[in-house]
DNA sequence: TGGCTAATGGGACGATCGTTCAGGTAGTTT
DNA sequence: AAACTACCTGAACGATCGTCCCATTAGCCA
């Protein structure tokens, strides 16, 4: 518990989340094989030599931004259920909204996320992180719900995946019927 | 129209397949990011002259690959849905299974399957051959029933990735409520 | 048999990579 | 003020990268 916090440490903090969102910006334009110290220190408008400074290794900076991503995911699908929920059976426009918004404007976002995704898969030590979101996500639901609600993210995971390899991105109206079909209750 | 077979040609075209399985086997094993002209070389037991000879590029060589292996999804997925239809109710237990076994012993094809994906996403010149195995499934379905295909498709994808990232493989028995869910119509 | 072409493979070049190191700066403590 | 600590950074090292060059081999055709 420190009472008068070190001037030197937070500048060093705030540069190394500066280093962080960088890294998700290089991925979201180039990918995970964009990402070198070099690229990174670039687009952060810091010496190369800094990188490496904060972060052991590149292994380590993927790693703190796979959790940062990952905590941004959580509370933006926290909404998105909570917003989805306040509006009842007008639940699928929502999500279908969200859908095509993360497939058109925010399409790198959403292809960097599922890169880190990936990445998890590889690499076990960044899974908790991955997944963490799922759990937080699963926790909201009433527990004779979890297996709808399994059906329901893992639907939104293949219809983003699927959205992102076509040549233009689907609209919301296109998505509607699905979104509503997944949601439908059997 | 070649009546007399070229020799040379037909020794070239048999060792181009080798590096593209030897790619696939290295994508496996270590991801994309391990894909370079000498793990290739090495893996497939050729000289690295002999990669940059038969493709012009990597890009070209990982295109190579992501067609061969979309190929084979589309064929092997093609026998699972005939196969969870001719089981009728049963299915749930057909789909299951694939997908446990997806998650386990070929958990690494699996990985590869879906990076080679989202590279596709990042490059417009692969999304036809990535999308024909969606296509060639979508086909199979009656007209009526195409948003609940859809559904199943999205939920199986979703599955699957989420299944990469659990720290053990779901067993089928795991998934088998799920997927009966999926399943079941509305 | 002698040209011709496709496939093969050894070697090397320049570029870029991750990472290290040592010197320099600035904030904190005594 | 002095000692200490944390952050910063330019320069450089060795490794590895994609790719090119050129000599050699082997199958084809006239």
């Amino acid at each position: 518990m420190k009472m008068q916090p070190d001037g030197r440490k937070a500048r060093g903090e705030k540069r190394r989340e500066e280093i962080i969102a960088a890294t998700l910006r290089v991925i979201e334009r180039d990918g995970v094989a964009g990402v070198t110290h070099r690229t990174v220190a670039t687009e952060a408008g810091v010496p190369t030599t800094s990188t490496t400074y904060h972060f052991s290794s590149l292994d380590d900076l993927l790693v703190a931004t796979l959790i940062s991503c990952a905590r941004d995911m959580a509370t933006e699908v926290y909404w998105m259920i909570d917003r989805a929920r306040s509006r009842g059976s007008r639940g699928a426009d929502e999500v279908a909204g969200l859908l095509a918004e993360a497939l058109g404007p925010r399409r790198g976002r959403t292809m960097a996320e599922y890169e880190l995704y990936l990445l998890a898969a590889r690499k076990p030590e960044l899974r908790p992180a991955a997944r963490r979101w799922l759990d937080v996500l699963t926790s909201m639901v009433r527990h004779d719900d979890e297996i709808s609600f399994r059906v329901f993210l893992a639907g939104i995971d293949g219809l983003l995946i699927q959205g992102l390899i076509d040549d233009e991105p689907p609209s919301a109206d296109e998505l509607r019927p699905v979104v509503a079909y997944l949601l439908k209750p059997r």
